[in-house]
RNA sequence: AGGUCUGUGGUGAAAUGGUAUCACAGCAGUCUCCAAAACUGCUUUUCCAGGUUCGACUCCUGGCGGACCUG
């Protein structure tokens, strides 16, 4: 059975989309994107979406930006998806820069709770401080409280998490193995920070021209601020421009620092949390030795 | 040229004469249903030279720089 999986991963920025493109086009593949953000439909520039022409691409414009979209739902309709790939015989690239997401896919390890979010407790915690989770949490669980790190015990979101599954799992049968078994090779691209910064800051100002303000102008027809998909940061960056708070400008040094950001913290995920070969975007022959390991690994057996 | 105001990390600000603080940027990290999110740690500062004082970012004198007004 056909199970090879090809992951190209790194911070916004890279130039992912145009590599893996090239690579579909060899390997008679489709892409499969890794992004939390381009699943939003009619949010177009500001997620940087590039249809490529011939190339087929999944999982972007899934819901619309009003609905909530979790890590589980990624999961579950990205292993159909990457298997519904396979089973024609076709190579699926997974591309993209949501760690948490394409980790979601790749980790034989991955387990998922059976617990969903549960209304009524996220309801209440939303009224509770961070303090009062952390007693919460210590009481129903001493063991892994003890445990907590600096950021999880600070994090209000991740102990209204810990403490839903600690209350709502049902006995016995909590955890459900993520048990794929992919052939795939991972490769991440890189590149020194400064030279990510300069690209992103062009990139800002691009998007611009291209119309990314009568975007933000359409989504609100019909979206509010306050939506799920409203809350990325290119818009939320623009927002106090649209509210007359603030000048343009300033709203577009605040979203090239709000990239910065997250080309920081993408990179330090795969970094740190994935076993994948770096590849220096400004190195020249990155691409050569990029399609001399992809062509080993996809002819090997 | 004269007058007025003003000089504090890379940037913007705070500090009755008493441990120089905050935000942003930058660097490093955490991560299993918000992840372009949320959270943690770290780096970098009082324009210069004098004076007053136990003690000066703060008060005084001079220099240098900046802003505005008048000519």
């Amino acid at each position: 059975m056909f199970n090879k999986l090809l992951v190209i991963s790194g911070p916004t920025a890279t130039g992912k989309t145009d590599l893996a493109v090239e690579l579909a086009k060899k390997y008679n593949g489709e892409l499969v994107s890794g992004d939390s953000c381009q699943i939003y439909k009619g949010m177009d520039i500001g997620t940087g979406k590039d249809q490529p022409e011939e190339t087929p691409i999944h999982l972007i414009d899934i819901v619309t930006p009003d609905q909530k979209f979790s890590v589980a739902d990624f999961q579950k309709i990205g292993l159909e998806t990457i298997k519904e790939i396979q089973s024609r015989n076709k190579l699926p690239i997974l591309v993209g820069c949501s760690g948490f997401y394409i980790d979601s896919l790749i980790n034989p390890n991955y387990t998922t709770f059976s617990v969903k979010p549960h209304k009524i407790w996220r309801f209440i915690s939303r009224l509770c401080s961070v303090k009062t989770l952390q007693k919460i949490y210590q009481f129903l669980d001493p063991e892994n409280f003890s445990k907590l790190n600096h950021s999880e015990i600070n994090n209000h979101y991740r102990l209204t998490r810990k403490i839903e599954i600690k209350l709502f799992s049902p006995k016995n049968k909590n955890l459900t193995l993520n048990n794929n078994d992919f052939d795939l090779i991972h490769v991440s691209l890189t590149a020194p920070m400064d030279f990510l910064y300069h690209r992103i800051d062009a990139r800002v100002q691009k998007r611009i021209d291209i119309g990314f303000l009568d975007e933000v102008k359409k989504l609100l027809k019909k979206y509010k601020w306050t939506d799920p998909g409203m809350q990325i940061g290119a818009y939320q960056c623009l927002r106090p421009y649209f509210e007359n708070k603030k000048d343009l400008d300033s709203c577009l040094r605040n979203w090239c620092y709000a990239e910065h950001s997250d080309a920081r913290r993408q990179s330090c995920w795969f970094k740190t949390k994935s076993n994948a070969t770096f590849f220096d975007i400004t190195k020249t022959d990155f691409k050569k030795q990029i399609f001399t390991l992809v062509s080993r690994w996809y002819t090997k057996l």
